[in-house]
DNA sequence: AGCAATTGCGTTATGCTATAACATATGGCA
DNA sequence: TGCCATATGTTATAGCATAACGCAATTGCT
């Protein structure tokens, strides 16, 4: 088990923001947060996001341009393809695995002879809240702190 | 069968572009690629783009943040579940969809009252034939035309 | 044909996302 | 101490995407 590195002030300072958002932020919502903390340029994000990355205590939602923090970061191996799935309405996200899916992948790229390096695995729609929420005639909440497109 | 309305020029234009191009290309790249067709701005793309993609004649790839021509477009019925494995060497794109891999995200979805609008599943590696060349000492191709990162 | 509604188009401006490049600081370690 | 790695701060810039306006073309209907 290889030990990670303990996490600069920056690092820290980002993966706190994630964690008490408890959902998905783009890279200048953390950024807005943190002016307080003496932020002031998006670099000082980027960098500490990359490291959070590479260690992974935060993934990056491509679908959504947006980071999140890591739901099991215990289990940090970054060898099982993880996927999500993002509520469009209330903007939560559930971070699962499934070995059925994986073993597929693999098995297109054995049979391509691809070498998988990154996975992108992402659904968006519904989730069960928001649908009933949705059901009972309610408007809905605002959406996760991405761009507002 | 929803018969899909005729392509208008800039939609036939830019979908000849990526067909052409046989990878993908960002929409700016596309861009470049038609002033001499008389573009001159983004959202001659962009709009395009947004037809071709409701149509399903052309695919987003979210983790190239780039564009792409489907392969094929006779199965344009938007209902099956599509997976794309990226080279990150020759940027080639392969589709393809598995029932089980869909099966299993529904499975997901179901026992999560999850309900699924759209999904973003991608691979990124190395594909046989750059891992040969590779292996082989051979440099290796420019990649994909988004940007260069 | 006449008219309204929709859709597409062209243009300018702007906003969001991400990185390049350079300077400075900081910490571990021979 | 001196070196090297890594982290940081700052300014500037590149790349991706959309807002908002006005106009033109098309479609559908009477």
């Amino acid at each position: 088990m290889t030990q990670t590195p303990a996490l600069t002030r920056n690092q820290t300072l980002v993966l706190g923001t994630l964690t008490k958002a408890g959902e998905p932020l783009s890279a200048y919502a953390i950024l807005d947060r943190l002016r307080e903390e003496g932020f002031r340029a998006p670099l000082q994000v980027y960098r500490a996001l990359d490291k959070l990355l590479e260690t992974g205590l935060v993934h990056r939602l491509d679908s959504l341009k947006a980071f999140v923090a890591c739901s099991h970061p215990h289990e940090h191996a970054g060898e099982t393809m993880v996927a999500f799935a993002i509520c469009e309405n209330c903007a939560r996200v559930w971070e699962f695995s499934d070995s059925k899916i994986e073993a597929r992948f693999s098995a297109w790229a054995e049979a391509e002879d691809f070498e998988t390096r990154a996975t992108t695995l992402e659904i968006s729609g519904l989730c069960a809240a928001c649908r009933a929420a949705a059901a009972a005639g309610k408007p809905g909440k605002p959406g996760p702190e991405t761009s507002r497109r």
